[in-house]
RNA sequence: GCGCCUCUAGCUCAACGGCAGAGCAACGGACUCUUAAUCCGCAGGUUCUGGGUUCGAAUCCCAGGAGGCGCACCA
């Protein structure tokens, strides 16, 4: 029998099935699944046909003299009334004995994944975004049985039947009718291995989530993070906001923008490196505790720890230092690790790592003498810091808190395991940062090292126009010098700043290394759905 | 940017100077309860690209492309 014959006749008669099994269900009832009611109602109405269903059936019949109608991909209706999910039904009917019939119709759709047809009975795995649920086929009860049984996998179909646990004791839809959604004409790899070369990973994502669990959880789990990330700011009083992407002045952060032109005001613009400035003005605004979470932009390197553009939380809380904010980023880290993990005591990289506040608190200086045993401060000479820098792999050049930050970099941060909160940096390199209340030179401002890297960086934040000036002006002179990442005069600003803002400190997170940490995953590209590629050559 | 490594069928991988192969997928067939079903059959290739060495190159050399890791920079 040619194929396509039987895929039409499969298709109408399944059609017809569809009807009768609607009526089955609504005289059975989910009980409790408000779904149910609804999903006969909902939809657009089919202009021009009396259902949906009979526009499927006569898409279905057009295209019966095509000796290739069941391979065309336009050739599938404009919706289907599915009313469960693979989970729902495993949750609901986990207890149907082996063998028995639930004597309840479910319609599910989704992704066929394996099938084995096997003469007379078919089984294939269908898997929705709840995940799988065994189908099961045969030639009397499955209109189209043999198109059935010749489906390839990737196909999409919508099926409706009873649910059932087969004899072998896999709960299973059996198949009463069912419809084409689409069809692939790609595959989705290995069915065991599933695709591992990174690269295709990568650039062609959809196949990687359909073929790999573990990507489909670390997503998963980053869509989760920044959801409970939301609620646990709003409920202690933070305000979400969005501020400007596209800057005429790429500040509140040390690195390079990229460059874009807005041709109507004929300027060029930055995309934003960091939301700061921004969101301090809405401090000055009266807006108390503000929170954005959003993608910046930096043009650097690509490595496993960084992509191009990549996302950020900053917070911003008046009234409160820097000290107020270590313990709200060990609550929120470790409240977001139990979460997720379930426990604040999360394996990382084949270690344990616990979260469990309090973490501990040190300053840079302090942990560059306990773990490289180097006695340094600012006012080290400036040739002796140049030569341990040297000494360690680092730059000499710049001044004593620019060296103190690169020792600390070269012999210190990685060997950090456990969090800790390293405290009190050199004003030098940190132009936003008010300075420390003691020490002088010092600004206080800390940043959390995690399992070796560094996951956030937060300071009081620098409320005097006058000294903020003063910063700025050195930041200009060190870029006249040529550095590219110094920062750029902001006038408007630094007007914020005089308008008055009160005692204020600052958050900043890196979104997507919070998720790595959680998701115990090394490369930033597999918490990034599209990461940044070079674009491929299709020769093609 | 620099260094090291990788690139073979749609996917996962062999072959490492001597006829380019396997498993899965696809395609054809058998099979009435499978679980990566099994079995039989068929087909599938610019071995990333371009040069070179050689009687002979997927294999060795050079150049280029894409990717990974490390360094550098940062979050």
């Amino acid at each position: 029998m040619p194929r396509s014959t039987a895929s039409a006749a499969g298709s109408s008669r399944s059609s017809a099935r569809r009807r009768l099994s609607r009526r089955a269900v609504s005289r059975v009832s989910w009980q409790g699944s408000p779904r149910w009611s609804n999903t006969s109602t909902r939809g657009l109405p089919c202009m021009g046909c009396a259902s949906s269903t009979s526009a499927t059936s006569t898409g279905s019949e057009a295209v019966t003299n095509d000796s290739d109608a069941g391979r065309r991909a336009g050739d599938v209706p404009y919706r289907f009334a599915r009313d469960t999910t693979a989970a729902e039904v495993h949750e609901r009917f986990g207890s149907l004995g082996i063998g028995e019939s639930s004597g309840v119709v479910a319609s599910v759709a989704g992704r066929v994944m394996l099938s084995r047809p096997q003469g007379k009975v078919a089984f294939a795995e269908l898997r929705d975004s709840s995940g799988p649920i065994q189908l099961f086929a045969t030639e009397k009860g499955t209109p189209g049985y043999e198109a059935f049984c010749r489906l390839t996998l990737g196909a999409w179909i919508g099926v409706t039947g009873d649910v059932v646990r087969t004899r072998r004791g896999e709960l299973s839809v059996a198949v009463g009718s069912w419809e084409v959604l689409a069809r692939s004409r790609h595959n989705f790899g290995d069915k065991w291995r599933g695709v591992t070369d990174v690269e295709t990973r990568y650039r062609q994502r959809e196949m990687d989530l359909w073929a790999n669990p573990a990507s489909r959880r670390v997503f998963t789990m980053r869509s989760k993070l920044i959801t409970e990330l939301r609620h646990q700011l709003e409920r202690r009083g933070f305000l979400e906001v969005e501020t400007p992407v596209l800057q005429p002045i790429p500040g509140g952060a040390l690195a390079r923008p990229f460059t874009t032109h807005h041709n109507a005001l004929d300027v060029d613009l930055f995309l934003r490196i960091a939301p700061e400035l921004y969101l301090k003005r809405l401090v000055v605004g009266g807006f108390e505790r503000v929170f954005e979470i959003g993608r910046v932009f930096r043009n650097e390197g690509i490595s496993p720890r960084h992509n191009p553009e990549f996302t950020m939380l900053e917070l911003y809380q008046a009234y409160a230092d820097y000290g107020d904010l270590m313990s709200l980023t060990e609550e929120l880290v470790a409240g977001l690790a139990h979460e997720l993990c379930g426990s604040a005591r999360i394996p990382y990289g084949g270690k344990e790592l616990d979260l469990t506040p309090p973490w501990r608190r040190a300053t840079l200086l302090e942990l560059v003498a306990e773990q490289a045993g180097i006695e340094i401060s600012l006012d080290t000479p400036i040739d002796e810091l140049a030569r341990i820098s040297q000494e360690h792999g680092g730059q000499t050049t710049g001044g004593p808190g620019k060296l103190v930050l690169e020792i600390f970099e070269k012999t210190t941060e990685a060997t950090l395991w456990g969090p800790v909160f390293v405290c009190d940096y050199p004003a030098e390199v940190s132009p936003l940062a008010r300075r420390h209340r003691h020490m002088p030179g010092m600004v206080e401002r800390f940043e959390a090292i995690v399992a070796g890297r560094e996951l956030a960086n937060a300071f009081s934040e620098l409320v005097d126009p006058d000294d903020q000036r003063s910063r700025f002006v050195a930041q200009a002179s060190a870029r006249a010098a040529g550095d590219e990442e110094a920062m750029v005069l902001d006038e408007d600003f630094l007007r914020a700043l005089e308008r008055g803002m009160p005692p204020t400190a600052g958050l900043g997170i890196g979104i997507d290394r919070l998720v790595m940490l959680l998701a115990d995953v090394a490369n930033i590209r597999d918490v990034i759905l599209f990461p940044t590629m070079r674009p491929e050559a299709h020769g093609d």
